[in-house]
RNA sequence: GCACCUGUAGCUCAGCUGGAUAGAGCGCUGCCCUCCGAAGGCAGAGGCCCAAGGUUCGAAUCCUUGCAGGUGCGCCA
């Protein structure tokens, strides 16, 4: 349930009432009209905009129409009170049993509790990660794979039928880079001293590739030419790059539903159906682009290409699909795996690029457009740069001097559930800050522990509950005695549970999985401060020992809080501790 | 030169399809914390929301222009 949805439909039954009474004229349009809650909870608990959105249209003073309304919504039971405030706002005070209500669906729905139907089942594809498959993930990668994999658990609480999936980059000129460099593996491997040059890959984790190569053919390539070993090399080492990737993405509980080769594309006839598609659509010529000004490439000279005519859809020049020389350049492929990812049909495309990839925007938003008539959405997320500390100073990586951080370095040492909350704690277009040290400390500035550390003390609560001989399942708990929930602070926690539903519908529209960690520590901050008081005020603890009832009712309250963080971390991908070590 | 992202408290950052007196953590100030649920708690000070125009009943939020920082810009992917 939804409170926030059930209060706005009751708002709406009243004008519509009022239209019958003709207090209002017909035909008006009620999209505008919401109901959320106030800055100032002073306020009220909900407001509405209805009188001043309507005003206008419908030809009458706002406070007028806010006054009219009040009194409808006033004869509702659970309204307890309506007052007009300000230009026209009618702000709302709900009744107590209406937070109980909550509580009690919080109690019974459980990890269902606030999903919801926005996207109506629709399909929507997240391309994540798609990282080059020439070496480890690195900590960039770390923050795409983390926000993709959020927002698409997002998308599905929400209603989508979602697809995870990868891209893997291996038509490239670098993955012949990758043979090569395992080719000099595998020549040390048999005893020859190797050099590696500038344009390969000297890191050490090819060191086991080239071994396994060696096992694999023996000494077959030992001084032949690269005719003879390139292809198989190549193929060889990007399935060992991508056995890696896949068990860093484990490693930090990231499991896609597809990996769509770019090598596949090739030989299938599916890159030239893509631009047969767009020349049909007049969108493909044979042109000279102008050259770039400001930072104009030393070599550059005027060339004919063929162009994709992208500015008919947004994008700043017309893109090029093919190198002088006739082949496709990495855009042909993205343009016919976006084709083809048109074709299965999704409702809805979402990418997440690294902030590097900020210039490739527009071009394949205008592929999308253009190959399904503007009929499919594309979404282009960037996740921003993570800048690593170390006890509070700069950590400086560089794959030369051997300080090049994984993400399986990460992982292990500050465990994957810290790392998602915290890759989650920035808004992807925002750069993040990583402390290994500040992640992992025990206070209330650290995020992850308060969250956490809510959800452990709940769990305390009914541990010792049960010790005490008092029942505290769920089922029990939502047939408790709520009315006894009187307290304010009780309520404003009750509320702060009623607000998640909402919440995640906006995270869900906007693509934006951190806002659900900075709820969660708000959420956090609320039970901490009712538990907090209860050292002061002993009739506010949840669990009172000679009184099972109060107690079941205090400890509904506490248990539908980590309803929702469960729930919550359940979508960053985040573990849910019930003890605090 | 152009495009994209960012600009909010001393610092790091939230801010809901535009809503009322703009929030949090840290830092700062004051009070509380021998035990009873303190890996602390409560309260307070602190703002020209980069600037100037515009749209609107209403702008941190939308539009235009400018400024500052970051990223990128044909034969790399």
């Amino acid at each position: 349930m939804n409170l926030f949805t059930d209060i706005r439909v009751l708002v709406i039954d009243s004008l519509k009432a009022m239209q019958d009474a003709g207090e209002l004229p017909a035909g008006l349009d009620f999209g505008h009209v919401a109901v959320e809650p106030p800055r100032d909870p002073a306020h009220g608990d909900m407001a509405t905009n209805a009188a001043m959105v309507l005003a206008k249209p419908a030809g009458r003073k706002p406070r007028d129409i806010a006054e009219a309304l009040s009194t409808r919504l006033s004869g509702d039971a659970r309204v307890s009170e309506a007052s007009v405030a300000g230009p026209g706002f009618l702000n709302l005070r709900l009744a107590d049993a209406e937070w109980h209500r909550v509580l009690r669906a919080a109690l019974h729905q459980r990890a269902d509790f606030g999903r919801s139907d926005l996207g109506g089942g629709r399909g929507v594809n997240v391309e994540y990660v798609s990282a080059n498959p020439t070496g480890p993930l690195h900590v960039g990668h770390t923050r795409g794979a983390v926000f993709g994999d959020a927002l698409a658990s997002l998308l599905d609480f929400v209603g989508y039928d979602v697809t995870r999936e990868y891209y893997i980059n291996d038509g490239g000129v670098q993955v012949d880079v990758l043979a090569r460099s395992v080719y000099l593996r595998y020549l040390e491997a048999h005893g020859q001293a190797v050099a590696f040059e500038d344009g390969t890959y000297p890191g050490d984790y090819l060191v086991p590739v080239g071994q396994a190569l060696k096992e694999e053919v023996g000494d077959a390539y030992v001084g032949q030419p690269e005719a003879v070993w390139l292809a198989e090399v190549r193929d060889f080492a990007t399935d060992r790059m991508m056995r890696l990737i896949r068990e860093d993405l484990a490693a930090l509980g990231v499991t896609m539903d597809y990996f769509y080769s770019e090598k596949s594309l090739y030989g299938t006839g599916l890159i030239e159906e893509a631009i047969r598609a767009l020349d049909e659509k007049g969108l493909i010529y044979e042109g000279v682009l102008e050259p770039p000004k400001g930072k104009k490439p030393e070599d550059w000279e005027p060339r004919e290409q063929t162009l994709f005519r992208s500015t008919e859809h947004g994008d700043d020049v017309d893109r090029p699909i093919r190198k002088s020389d006739g082949s496709w350049t990495y855009f042909a492929p993205d343009i016919a795996y976006h084709y083809n990812k048109i074709s299965r049909g999704f409702d809805e495309l979402i990418d997440v690029f690294g902030a590097d990839h900020g210039g490739y925007v527009k071009r394949m938003k205008a592929a999308v457009s253009a190959l399904s008539d503007d009929r499919v959405p594309l979404d282009i997320k960037l996740t921003q740069l993570v800048k690593l500390y170390k006890d509070g100073k700069p950590f400086k990586m560089s794959k030369r001097a051997g300080t090049f951080v994984t993400m399986r370095d990460v992982v292990d040492q500050v465990g994957a559930d810290v790392t998602r909350f915290v890759m989650l704690t920035r808004k992807n277009d925002a750069p993040l800050d990583f402390d290994f040290d500040k992640v992992l400390e025990q206070s209330k500035e650290n995020p992850v522990f308060y969250v956490q550390y809510a959800n452990a003390r709940v769990h305390s609560v009914l541990r010792k509950a049960r010790e005490a001989g008092i029942e505290v399942d769920d089922a029990v708990l939502g047939a408790a005695e709520l009315s006894r929930l009187t307290h304010d602070m009780q309520i404003t926690v009750a509320k702060k549970v009623a607000e998640w539903p909402r919440l995640v519908e906006i995270a869900g529209r906007t693509h934006e999985p951190h806002r659900i960690a900075f709820y969660l520590y708000d959420l956090a901050s609320e039970l901490h401060a009712l538990w907090n008081r209860g050292n002061d005020e002993p009739a506010l603890r949840f669990l009172q020992e000679d009184d099972a009832a109060a107690s079941q009712a205090k400890i509904a309250l506490a248990r539908a809080v980590t309803v929702v963080i469960s729930a919550g971390l359940g979508i960053l991908g985040v573990t849910p501790v019930e003890e605090m070590r």
